[in-house]
DNA sequence: CTACCGGGCTGGTTTACGTCA
DNA sequence: TGTGACGTAAACCAGCCCGGT
């Protein structure tokens, strides 16, 4: 992010900025442990008024699979209204299916003879609350399904193993599309904090360099000669340079240090 | 090392269904 | 009561990645 060079050799800067890290969430299955590092980004705003020629470091973010984040996001999902109907099932995608999974499928599936006619149709099955329940349950314990475990649930539900999988499937996207707003909601609030906090430092740059230019010549010296206390205005002695004794001095890497908000314990 | 295949995943889209004005 | 708009979720598709061969 942005970084206010300091216009007038006071040697002071302002820099706004977020330092991101990545954290890998450990998948719960076994199989295809990559697809399922889903990167997280955990973003620590910083504002920091310091000495130019720091170093900032800035994280790369760009590792792996990028999340999409997006802005207006703010749907939220309503809770089923589970209305239990029945489907043809029969649909195209079943050229796609192992034999098990067929067979599973003539066993499980609940197409009635009438509804042979609308083998043609994509017919949309509502799971019933008892249903959703234990794919909720199961998502809980696995975001993601093994194929025996997919087998396990079909049966259990009375259900094709192909919808239990898209259920998984769409149950992820809601989960991150959910994640995706908590994220950006989080961000806003974090963007908020700094812009105000960026306000405040910029007004207090401006405060400094005002004084250092209001400063008679001796006082304008480097630090390590005069020190002066700027709440009581009292000009210090020698000073060897250390923070420890010298609250006036400019700390290596200054963070939120406000020496008119925080006067000194010296005076 | 490379090519191919199968399986699983994601992001995006389509569409059936439920709700409400 | 009928209907159209709208939201939700089940189902689908394309494309990608990865492991195995």
């Amino acid at each position: 992010m942005g970084c206010l060079d300091d216009g007038c050799n006071t040697g002071l800067v302002l820099g706004l900025g977020f330092s991101a890290s990545t954290a890998m969430e450990k998948p719960e299955n076994s199989n295809n442990q990559k697809h399922k590092m889903m990167n997280k980004l955990c973003f620590e705003p910083s504002l920091s008024l310091g000495l130019s020629g720091e170093i900032y470091n800035h994280h790369d973010v760009s590792k792996g699979r990028e999340e999409s984040v997006g802005v207006d996001l703010f749907r939220h999902a309503s809770p089923l209204s589970a209305v239990s109907s029945f489907s043809s099932g029969r649909v195209k995608r079943e050229r796609d299916l192992s034999s098990e999974e067929i067979e599973a499928e003539r066993v499980s599936s609940r197409v009635s003879d009438e509804d042979e006619d609308a083998i043609n149709t994509r017919k949309k099955l509502r799971l019933t609350k008892e249903q959703s329940a234990l794919l909720e349950e199961s998502f809980k314990q696995h975001s993601t399904l093994n194929p025996k475990q997919k087998q396990a649930l079909a049966r259990q539900l009375n259900l094709r193993p192909r919808q239990v999988e898209v259920w998984f499937q769409n149950r992820r996207a809601r989960t991150k599309l959910k994640q995706t707003e908590v994220d950006c909601e989080f961000l806003k609030k974090c963007c908020e904090t700094l812009t105000d906090e960026n306000r405040r430092l910029q007004k207090e740059l401006q405060e400094l360099k005002a004084l250092k230019l209001a400063q008679p010549f001796y006082m304008q010296l480097p630090a390590a000669t005069l020190t002066m206390c700027p709440s009581c205005e009292r000009i210090g002695g020698v000073a060897d340079g250390s923070s420890k004794n010298n609250p006036f001095s400019m700390a290596p890497k200054p963070h939120f240090y406000n020496p008119f908000t925080n006067p000194s314990a010296a005076c």
